[in-house]
DNA sequence: CTGTTAGCGCGTTCAT
DNA sequence: ATGAACGCGCTAACAG
């Protein structure tokens, strides 16, 4: 291990001299600095990061403590929230809350005991002893903590389904059905009420029978659609405030012998990946994940620097992308 | 902060018992340990890990490091990652490579500078500039670097691709179809390996005609559908060397008018997620993929800790699920 | 068993 | 512009 030390005395400088080379190289004359430049290369000096990081008190580590590690939708989160790591000479320690109180205790604690320095949190709940005022510095991606004051990075999910009937709308339907998502999440919510907002535009008045309830996985997809079958509510087109669900209508219409989009538009909601494999590729809500990683570990970043954030809630935009499972409601006639 | 000193002083003791009740409190009389530690409760104090890594010259941290951050076939690998390194108080640094050198040599400059203990790696490559020598503790999970002698954790890819062919064996087919993975990837040739034993087991000559190239893409799939269409080459299952190609063929198969599984039965590997959400259901081969993460761990946990490794390359079992996309040949004719 | 002493490798005053 | 000296918070000999 070749330290500050060796090169100093190489260089015929202290070592507080070799320091400042490396920390403020204007403090230098570009005399010694040379002088020392010339003894780090040739000796193959490489600052200690755990002691630099020791003295300054800085870890440059952030934790990224999301509620579910396997959720795809989260990879291209991940990518956005690297890069700016990356870029900005931070580490992204990675942890999986798995809903278990003791796994959040412990992540939190890293931070707190300046194992890191910073959080950032992807999930909607926290330990009850975790309060606005023993946490540590932290931002918010894609959730929504209500009972706390984060800075937060969130998607328009209200205007994501507006647009999503919007385009039901258009086309034509007049009957459209909607599938929601867990109820305590307030990403369902702010979905339902897009999907009303439409409607209403569009002079509509929502149908209770219309309305079924959902949980963001598959089988909700195809019970939603078996449901509305065995009653014989008419509908000509259904939009389901997840992917997931999606892929399950289509799958139980498949099966009940209704073409889709010819008989039952079909329209989901955060493009996965699948949604443009399935057959038929999936219209639906994209979300600009990638956006939403790198806004909160830019947020972040401006924090630990003590900058001032221009916002503490930034909402990205969503857009819809048209694929085949929706067309005009005329060709069902055809 | 609360330092070691405060709670030296109002136990009435020295800072080094205060260390020792906490590093090694068999070290200490229990009367004393318990004035330590009912000061340290009553201060609040909580060790500086900064302060204690650095003294150790030990930081807990790994790297992870992946192709692509993106791939949700490694998803389950993270979770496994991480669930043993929280339960042995690592912490997992996230990296992605992105096919990019310099964010390579970065991360692994982590390790080398003591930001890190060790490397996990998932990817088939490394910039020429590192060498078996100048690596630091290395594991490698999923893929291979046969210029180099990391200890490994793999996947029986041959034995996969093996009972995924005598499945369709078994169910009567004979004109079995093959798209292989990118040539550059050892697991495409052993796959294809395996195809070939499965085949030659059953005293059947493996047909070039019936073997199509693939690059691990929907398309790759569509397209070797089509091309065996188009040359009207005869076949009654197709066995694809991964689910995304799968998937692209029983889009296509669909789209010419034929039923799966009743005219062609469809075989994918991986088994990842959409594999059960597709239409039909895809059989599958599964990779233990949980496993691979934690056995990638604890090898790293081991190695770390001095342990001898009792093997250097751990080979992960696989296992074939059965679903809807394959039948028996005979179902054709009914 | 416990206290004293001596650093880990570096950044940063405060002199000069 | 540079050097001497100190200390970050903790652990690890070494005595006692």
């Amino acid at each position: 291990m070749t330290t500050i030390r060796k090169v100093a005395e190489l260089a015929g400088v202290s070592t507080a001299t070799v320091s400042r080379t490396l920390a403020h190289p204007d403090q230098v004359r570009k005399e010694t600095r040379d002088l020392v430049l010339d003894a780090i290369r040739t000796v193959g000096f490489v600052p200690n990061r755990q002691a630099v990081d020791f003295r300054r008190r800085s870890t440059k580590n952030v934790v990224l403590l999301v509620r579910d590690i396997t959720n795809p939708f989260y990879l291209e989160i991940y990518r956005g929230i690297e890069e700016l790591a990356f870029a900005n000479g931070y580490r992204v320690l990675m942890g999986d809350a798995r809903g278990d109180n003791e796994r959040v205790l412990r992540y939190v604690d890293m931070v707190r005991n300046r194992q890191a320095d910073g959080l950032i949190l992807m999930m909607g709940w926290l330990p009850a002893e975790l309060t606005d005022a023993n946490m540590p510095t932290t931002v918010v991606a894609l959730e929504m903590l209500a009972d706390y004051n984060f800075p937060a990075v969130a998607v328009d999910n209200r205007k994501g389904a507006r647009i999503a009937v919007e385009h039901l709308l258009a086309l034509g339907h007049r009957r459209i059905a909607y599938v929601g998502g867990p109820a305590r999440l307030q990403m369902s919510t702010d979905r339902y009420q897009g999907y009303v907002d439409a409607l209403v535009a569009a002079g509509i008045a929502p149908d209770a029978d219309l309305t079924l309830p959902g949980d963001f996985h598959l089988a909700a997809g195809r019970a939603a659609v078996r449901h509305l079958h065995e009653r014989q509510i008419d509908y000509t087109a259904i939009f389901l405030s997840n992917d997931e669900m999606a892929v399950g209508a289509v799958n139980e219409l498949r099966s009940l012998g209704r073409r889709v989009p010819d008989d039952v538009s079909v329209i989901g909601f955060d493009d996965v990946d699948f949604a443009l494999s399935s057959d038929p590729p999936l219209t639906s809500v994209r979300q600009p994940r990638l956006e939403v990683g790198r806004r909160a570990m830019q947020m972040m970043v401006d924090l630990l620097s003590g900058k001032k954030l221009t916002t503490r809630l930034y909402e990205a935009d969503v857009e819809l992308v048209v694929r085949s499972s929706t067309a005009p409601v005329s060709t069902k006639k055809a």
